[in-house]
DNA sequence: CGTGTAAGGAATTCTGACACG
DNA sequence: CGTGTAAGGAATTCTGACACG
């Protein structure tokens, strides 16, 4: 895992990065499409791959879409990535007869 | 210019990432071995770069050294790093005779 | 010199709610 | 539905100082 990964960042700091408000970040939160974590006193902490997120999220939302719609978009996404990988794998396997 | 770079992390989850207490951050702050940024609020931003000096910083402190022998250790590195840049950009120039 | 700690205050973040639409 | 805002409290950070060594 890099950089990009380490969920390190504070709301304020996200908040500037990304030109949303604080308020919308944590409301996206609400509706699933972002994860942050959290420290032990519960404040939140962001990725640079949740800012990158958060930005094409707001670019969605400009565009008309729903919170649920770009949910629902995500999950879709999500399956066709994995059953891209189920078939590579699977191809996978038979090119080298892999078994296990 | 790279998401290490980007000042972005609280002195509380550079402490956690470093296991350094957040007085000593502080410290060789003070002693010039790190340049946070600050808020406007005023409280301290660093980055993955800062967390990986720090690291540094704590090995070497570990190993005897002052922290004003850190510096003059860092400083003679980036006059050796500058001296060899200007040899190369010098010998750059040579090869194809540019000017200015 | 390097670091811990208690002190008081300021900046930051959190949640739940009301508002508008 | 998506977002702003005021409210009260809690977590986080800041500085300057005293302590020890």
């Amino acid at each position: 895992m890099s950089y990009k990964d380490k969920k390190v960042i504070t709301i304020g700091v996200v908040s500037e990065l990304t030109g949303l408000s604080e308020r919308k970040i944590r409301y996206y939160e609400e509706r699933k499409l972002i994860y942050p974590d959290r420290s032990k006193g519960g404040t939140r902490k962001y990725s640079f791959v949740d800012v990158e997120r958060l930005i094409d999220i707001a670019n969605k939302m400009e565009d008309g879409m729903q919170t649920f719609e770009i949910r629902k978009q995500e999950q879709k996404l999500m399956k066709k990535q994995e059953v891209r990988e189920k078939m590579l794998r699977g191809q996978l396997n038979a090119a080298f007869n892999i078994r296990k």
